[in-house]
DNA sequence: AATAAATTGTAGCCATGGCTACATCTTTTA
DNA sequence: TAAAAGATGTAGCCATGGCTACAATTTATT
């Protein structure tokens, strides 16, 4: 299991925590490594979770059912990604997805109470275990209440705009790159992508933005902002 | 202040907590009531927080500020209602909203380290109250997630399909009583109330469904399920 | 009970944006 | 290097849904 230590390292989960207690503190926690073939399901849509999964090597598929029946991805997960730890935390702990492995994958399982309650002998990591798990649900948080702002907008050009200001303050520049492609874009935005592309120009024609491929740059911010009334 | 404890002790953050403890508690945590006059600012969008707050009487708004400088009350609080518990549980802790009492108002204020932080004197309830914070969190996740899944929704019927769909499972009948009134359902789903109001009236021809001001019945639930694809 | 105010329903008009189809350009694979 | 597959941009058509205006109904106020 040590092999895997700098993957497992990398979450969040163990921010601050000194790397050389992560091997006594995985044993204090019950953590346990599990392999899984392709195309194996770790929980179903419906599934009652009480632990939390970290990604170790392989790839981890979220999918998530429609009422009509019909199978969507919402995630891909790989190593060192953590998932599971939105459902553990709540009241009822019923997963509203299925998880799958899409290669053959090994997870690490955390036992859920584990995390929250500290041990009889109480180390001082276990502490920032806690603060570091809420830390991951409040961020979690920020980044659910930035999407809902995004799709309640109305109109295209307010979407994009609001979108490519994001982008750019994150990045603190005026120019920056983007990760998605035109179709995830206009996914992640909730409109069609031909609409998309059609809007995208005409704002490079109004001149408040130019980009060239997955390149973007603000041109006129202050007009930017106006759309977003 | 003791006269406020039923108020406060409704708040889930003191839930499976002994009513006879939470004096103790409040002591241990270094809360503080604090009174306000009408209009006056509890933060600013951009402050730094480092406390929890609960109302304990009056009302308190929660306003969003637009990039574009308008205003929008997302939410008026109440009594035992908490708030900035997402702020605070953030990595940097800055605020995306701005808080504001309506009327004269008393809120007690809870230092969020004290609230992660166990005391030297590790009292049991300090775990509780710790695990009480990350449901908190993790609820409050599960309320994001339907809204995107809603906001996500393509057409008007499926939107309206999905949110009485909702509502019908939560009160596990086929006939109850929505909350909100016209104009607020439709801001809910992020719509026109007039074209919400139309597509009301095709599915109550359609015969999928009834209703009579707040109250509505599912008739054919299939049919419901078909709309949201 | 009478009036005012608020809520809800309906209709017509038309802009926004989704869809199909295709062209152009880029990247991958053989 | 050719061919195939994928990504992106453009155009035309038309359905969805937003908007204004007003009617009908319910609720609040005097």
């Amino acid at each position: 299991m040590d092999k895997y230590y700098p993957t497992i390292e990398e979450s969040f989960l163990f921010n601050e925590i000194d790397k050389k207690s992560i091997d006594h503190l995985l044993k204090c926690l019950g953590a346990e490594l599990k392999n899984y073939d392709k195309d194996e399901y770790l929980f179903l849509t419906g599934d009652k979770i009480n632990n939390i999964g970290i990604v170790v090597e392989g790839i981890v598929e979220i999918i998530k059912e429609s009422l009509a029946g019909d199978r969507h991805i919402i995630a891909f997960l790989e190593a060192s990604d953590m998932f599971a730890e939105g459902i553990v935390s709540t009241i009822n702990k019923i997963s509203p997805v299925t998880a799958r492995v899409q290669a053959n994958s090994k997870v690490l399982w955390i036992p859920y109470d584990k995390i929250i309650r500290a041990c009889g002998n109480v180390c001082d990591f276990h502490l920032i275990l806690i603060q570091n798990m809420i830390t991951i649900l409040g961020e979690k948080n920020v980044i659910l209440n930035k999407k809902i702002e995004l799709l309640t907008l109305k109109g295209m050009r307010a979407k994009i705009a609001k979108h490519l200001l994001n982008e750019s303050y994150d990045k603190g520049k005026q120019t920056f790159q983007i990760v998605l492609n035109r179709l995830e874009l206009a996914d992640y935005l909730n409109v069609s992508r031909t609409s998309m592309c059609r809007e995208l120009s005409r704002m490079k024609e109004d001149g408040v933005i130019d980009y060239y491929g997955k390149s973007f740059k603000i041109l006129k911010e202050e007009e930017l902002i106006k759309c977003l009334d």
